[in-house]
DNA sequence: TGACTTCTTGAACGCCCTGTCAAGAAGTTG
DNA sequence: CAACTTCTTGACAGGGCGTTCAAGAAGTCA
């Protein structure tokens, strides 16, 4: 059953990729349908039959910056040894090189910015934040837990403590990294974490 | 010269406090006026005389946020050994127990919640915001160094990284707590914070 | 070609927001 | 008591917001 009417004028995961972009630098209240009318060059009617209204439009661009992430962190974990990798992924708070191009400032990372400014109140963000979470202490527990078999990361603590701190880490570097970012501070405490996991 | 006039009607350093307990749960954007009127039982008039605008309000309740925090930092680290006492700090993200009373749902730190919803687009909450975390850092540099001249912190890392570290674990914690607290997790990551600190 | 479906456009709507202001109330000072 | 100052009250203005909608444009299908 091919698809009738009018073809679409724009790409609308690359619309939605520059929705992403925008919410990231601004937040989601600071960011008005306006703006993203003008800088994405598609008009509000459009906006609104492709993508629902501002908060849904807003969520599914969440959803994507965190399927994103999400592809990269097991990338990059799916090496040996872990602890080079676990730096990398420090030391790039939110990197999407592939989706974001020529970023500036860092931004955080849109699901910590999420977490400030929505959660609690809206049930459906504290949703995917929290699952979004729940993945990353997953998918790094299973990392820590294969490295600590193999005597590379200490195993004085459990995987799973481990997973948690380094998200606390990680969420902490994204927030304060917005208010500038001072590397040399920044690399060395990222070094004394790293340090603190060698077996 | 004694100030003459109609004396005003409802304390303002009270008021100021309830206005940061409704910032700090729901944010800056997602608080109006109305909000602060209904919950402070304060006129629009009166709270435009007393504070200024909203933005001057709001930037006051995050100084006031803040200078009670760090007086209870201080007070808390001034003890001997540090390690029980940073525990504290960590377990407790933004324990304001004298100022807000019988708080529920943990609301995360109102810094970093600035953080995510104002910076880096608003200059002055980047300043406010900055010298906070550069307060805090000094403020634990400091403890550390002494610690680790104890000899009950590990001189592995320079005081500073580790300052700088902890920021982050808080900051992150915090902001994690937000979306829901699972408070086994949270205190297994601490303990394996606190454990790497140990000489 | 003509019927049908979908997308685009931009004007318009209604709401709520921040911020203002004039009139009255409640104090102090002489 | 009279003059003065400050605070309170609540209505009001002006703007920007999210959202809708009718008319037209641009495709597909028979």
């Amino acid at each position: 059953m091919a698809r009738t009417g009018r073809p679409r004028g724009f790409d609308k995961d690359q619309t939605l990729t520059r929705a992403l972009e925008l919410f990231w630098s601004r937040g989601y209240g600071a960011t008005s349908i306006q703006d993203l009318v003008d800088a994405l060059a598609v008009e509000r009617g459009s906006l609104y039959g492709t993508f629902g209204d501002k908060r849904r439009f807003y969520l599914d661009a969440v959803r994507l910056y965190w399927e994103v992430y999400e592809r990269h962190l097991i990338a990059a974990l799916d090496t040996t040894p872990l602890l080079p990798a676990l730096r990398e992924i420090l030391t790039h708070p939110a990197r999407l090189d592939e989706l974001i191009s020529d970023m500036g400032v860092p931004q955080g990372c849109l699901v910590g910015n999420t977490t400030a400014e929505l959660v609690p109140h809206d049930s459906e963000a504290t949703e995917v934040v929290t699952r979004s979470y729940r993945r990353f202490t997953d998918i790094l527990t299973d990392a820590l837990r294969r490295a600590q078999a193999a005597g590379e990361v200490t195993d004085t603590a459990r995987p799973e403590a481990q997973a948690q701190l380094l998200l606390y880490v990680v969420q902490g570097l994204s927030l304060v990294s917005r208010a500038g970012l001072d590397r040399t501070a920044a690399l060395a405490a990222i070094d004394t974490a790293i340090d603190a996991l060698r077996a």
